[in-house]
DNA sequence: CTGCTTGCAAATAGTTTGCACGTTC
DNA sequence: GAACGTGCAAACTATTTGCAAGCAG
């Protein structure tokens, strides 16, 4: 993984620096999407704005992607982890789910048709809340509001 | 709709001061959604964290809602406005489309049943691109990609 | 030893908050 | 006139950028 990543910079002109390195190491050590800032506290002789820059080009080759699951930051994950996932946030208690973006096919092929627009799924969460979750127990105008 | 909002908002507790009710008529104007700044621009004698203030009481009596076309500032609108639309927004072009909220009846009823979630649409824009619009040809990482 | 990478500080965008004053009811 | 609303300045969060020094190839 750092070594296949490593030559596919090499050949592009680009090198294998600490904070890229280490970025690329701190991810894979990842099960669930972390934001520069966590990844920052977990590296902390990497500079953030380092890290940044890291996550940058990282997602440039396609090494890394992001999704915002929240209006906070937003959270990498390594490309081949979740392959084609869509995530569904619970406004009311948080829980995030990452469902399969196969499920959209039918809704793609529909917008297709009628709209002449490719969805692209995936980037964005989806809001809503759980079954169980009371939307109405949202006091504050929940985070996904804001 | 000013009357009945300021109404409302009496029988709240609160007052309808000079943000307010200007806030409410310039989005009555609109027929697209707006940031904030622009309101303030459009509102000089207003302060644009009055305009902040006035958007977040204004929200959770219900009377605006706010969405999130791209990376950048929320738009905020008068809740019966295109009511329940789900935006679609062009990652190469930045042209929105508001599609009928109808369209996601079969994917929530799958998700409800599959995973126990009940989504909330709308409040995001789904990004991808218009079928004449090359996705490829997005140079730098597209907005809504940040 | 060339020039891509990094650290640091400062800038930026969008939004929020504390405080004192002004206005509504 | 008491309490809520507003203006202003300052703080804040997430992220980006300029510059000089560091290190990879």
């Amino acid at each position: 993984m750092l070594d296949e990543t490593a030559d596919r910079m090499r050949s592009d002109g680009r090198r294998l620096g600490a904070a890229r390195r280490q970025v690329i190491e701190a991810l894979s050590a990842r099960t669930a999407p972390v934001s520069a800032e966590e990844l920052a506290e977990e590296l902390p002789t990497i500079h953030v704005s380092s890290i940044y820059r890291s996550l940058a080009v990282l997602e440039e080759i396609g090494v890394v992607r992001h999704v915002h699951l929240t209006h906070g930051a937003a959270l990498y994950e390594l490309a081949d982890e979740t392959p084609d996932s869509q995530y569904l946030v619970c406004d009311v208690c948080g829980r995030d789910i990452a469902a399969p973006a196969a499920l959209f096919d039918k809704l793609r092929q529909v917008i297709e048709k009628d709209y002449g627009f490719v969805l692209q799924g995936g980037h964005f969460a989806l809001p809503g809340h759980c079954i169980d979750c009371d939307p109405a127990s949202i006091s504050r105008p929940h985070p996904h509001a804001r």
